[in-house]
DNA sequence: TTTGGATAGTTGTATAAACAACTATATGAC
DNA sequence: GTCATATAGTTGTTTATACAACTATCCAAA
């Protein structure tokens, strides 16, 4: 490594993601031991569709910033599982606008009490300022990347 | 969200990793503009193998945070690609031994090269003492899930 | 009105992660 | 020495991501 600025570790844990793998990894595990059958990223998917319903695919690739296929396939998995709907817009035939069922409309409140629960016990022993700071350069991380 | 101690984006932030997300995205990109054919994931490894040549990969499996089966296949894909040998280890024949070959070692100064910019990219902007408080927390949020 | 480019979504293929079930080897109690 | 148990690694299956190639639809310029 001709540039030292960064120790080895930290280069490596900031790359792989150490801290938010450990995140996800909780919450699936709370997700299934609630027996939710639910992957996190199906998880996500639902979190943009209770912010705001019926939104398109292309919509939710934004918003969740992974591609169309990505998207495709969790939209059909939550199909599969009677979680979301596809409905052809009227207006654009090419979209599909994604609804969510009753049935994942009941799982909101679980599924984010869940994750809050995940992020309190991630955070235990950080003070509120130190989160803000590292809140603020992860934003930036991703804002001088994107 | 009956607790609501933590804003909306900055749950979804959290567990969905998009910083880290954007790094490896990056740095990918690097590799592949580099014509180097090698993922992310099979950087890390070679990256601890680099620190230690001729672990087991069981100890890859501690070292990376994933599963037997995840290395397993990584290092199929890294023997497939030349960059490593499996050699059986003399006193436990249960063990694989994981070497580096000539090509892999050739990657490293690049590949080293290649991460220590994508973080200088990541991090443009944000001064050193805050880096420290984030990678702290991070650590932190990883020591209080592991 | 036709046509060419842009946009929305799908499909194919490769790589990877998580989990369960499996094989092979080592080790310790008896 | 034998056997139960633990450890190292592999294989099968499902889900997810990335990239390329594809279809269908829309829209605007000629």
């Amino acid at each position: 490594m001709t540039n030292n600025q960064f120790k080895r570790g930290e280069l490596y844990s900031f790359i792989t993601g150490k801290a938010s793998t450990a995140i996800a990894r909780r919450l699936q595990k709370k997700f299934n031991t609630a027996n939710l059958n639910l992957t996190i990223e199906q998880w996500s998917v639902l979190y943009h569709l209770w912010k705001q319903d019926g939104i398109s695919q292309q919509e939710l690739c934004n918003a969740s910033y992974r591609d169309k296929p990505s998207i495709t396939r969790l939209v059909d998995n939550l199909e599969k599982l009677q979680l979301v709907k596809r409905v052809s817009s009227e207006s654009d035939r090419r979209m599909n606008l994604i609804y969510l069922t009753g049935r994942a409309q009941k799982l909101q409140d679980q599924t984010m009490e869940l994750a809050n629960e995940t992020l309190l016990e991630a955070l235990e022993g950080v003070s509120p300022d130190r989160i803000d700071v590292c809140r603020e350069v992860l934003q930036i991380v991703y804002d001088n990347l994107k």
